[in-house]
DNA sequence: AGGCTTACCTAGAGGTCCTAGGCAAATTAT
DNA sequence: ATAATTTGCCTAGGACCTCTAGGTAAGCCT
């Protein structure tokens, strides 16, 4: 019997392909297995269960976005940088919605620290630069971001946003404007 | 053999206090059955199926959550209003992650209708009846704070804001006052 | 008391997760 | 080139979850 070829690289390529055409909870060993006309124990030689999968898909998923994100922020600062990061961030999450759920998941410590997590804290820092904000003004400015960028997205693919007539879009753009002139004037504690 | 006494509403009540005990990805139909000493399909009289049961619970966070904030509420507007919104919301979150999660489940939108998701956009509405906000500018800004809250909050349970010692109470009291200054000099479009 | 509704049961099919143990293909050593 | 080793994929099977069909008996209504 000719052999597949699998590799844990392969594997995690396929379930995050997977995970967008089905969605992240459907990701399962079962499944992967059957796209590589495989058998499900044959997996387990490549990752060690499940949870390993997605855990992988998840690293995937930081990786693509920390890149994707650091592409859209070369040469840019100020409003422009924090748009692209926006930008960036956000059609990643349209695109790849499966890979964007994997990314939320909860990791434990050491494969967050090995994961590209901190250099997403790190770029949003770097937006920050244009800004005039320091310690620990900056941190508080890097949480409330992420949490806006992030919040949006999720709220917005769960149709959150869709019972006001209101463009989800223009929301949006306000929403980047509301918070370079946050920046721009951020208050004195 | 005695009956157990079973119905839809005590089912949701149990599968909430197992969800905040064990994680909502573990409300399972079987569980649930162990839990009230039953057989698996004695279930399936009092609710559809496991989706169901999981709907049932997301509508019961939803409608616990709606209250809390209410009663928050209450009497309060301005920046008071802003922060006790925001701290029930929170706090909620926080006591009960099971059903937190819940309630960020994707609904149908039949479901979302019947649900109390309308009463939460309509509170935030009226936090800004405390500042000088009209349409559009308050839908954006509705959102806003929609995404905020939920992206801090889900952010934080992820453990994304451990990676740095700044505390994240600290941050969330002054990403608070950020939205508050924000909200009174909202950027012309 | 008799009849009706229904809460809970047993039985069983089908799916996912995972382990143990085996064979054969690919790789390395001789 | 053949032998030795590694390892990719297999079969078999157990544990758990979901859900359906059909049955029995408990509790409610006259």
């Amino acid at each position: 019997m000719a052999r597949a070829g699998l590799t844990a690289e392969r594997l995690t390529q396929a379930a995050a392909e997977l995970a967008d055409e089905v969605g992240f909870e459907n990701v399962t060993v079962s499944a992967l297995a059957r796209h590589f006309g495989v058998k499900d124990a044959s997996l387990y030689s490549h990752i060690r269960n499940a949870h390993d999968l997605r855990v992988r898909l998840a690293v995937l998923a930081l990786a693509e976005m920390a890149d994707r994100v650091s592409d859209a922020l070369a040469g840019r600062s100020g409003k422009d940088a924090l748009v692209a990061f926006a930008q960036a961030y956000r059609s990643y999450a349209h695109e790849h919605p499966g890979r964007y759920a994997a990314a939320q998941m909860v990791l434990d410590p050491d494969t967050a620290a090995l994961s590209a997590a901190s250099k997403h804290a790190e770029m949003t820092r770097a937006i920050l630069r244009g800004y005039d904000l320091w310690e620990p003004d900056q941190t508080d400015a890097v949480r409330l971001l992420h949490s806006t960028f992030h919040g949006y997205v999720s709220l917005e693919r769960a149709g959150a946003f869709h019972s006001h007539p209101r463009g989800v879009e223009a929301s949006w753009t306000r929403a980047l404007d509301a918070l370079d002139s946050l920046l721009r004037a951020w208050p004195n504690a």
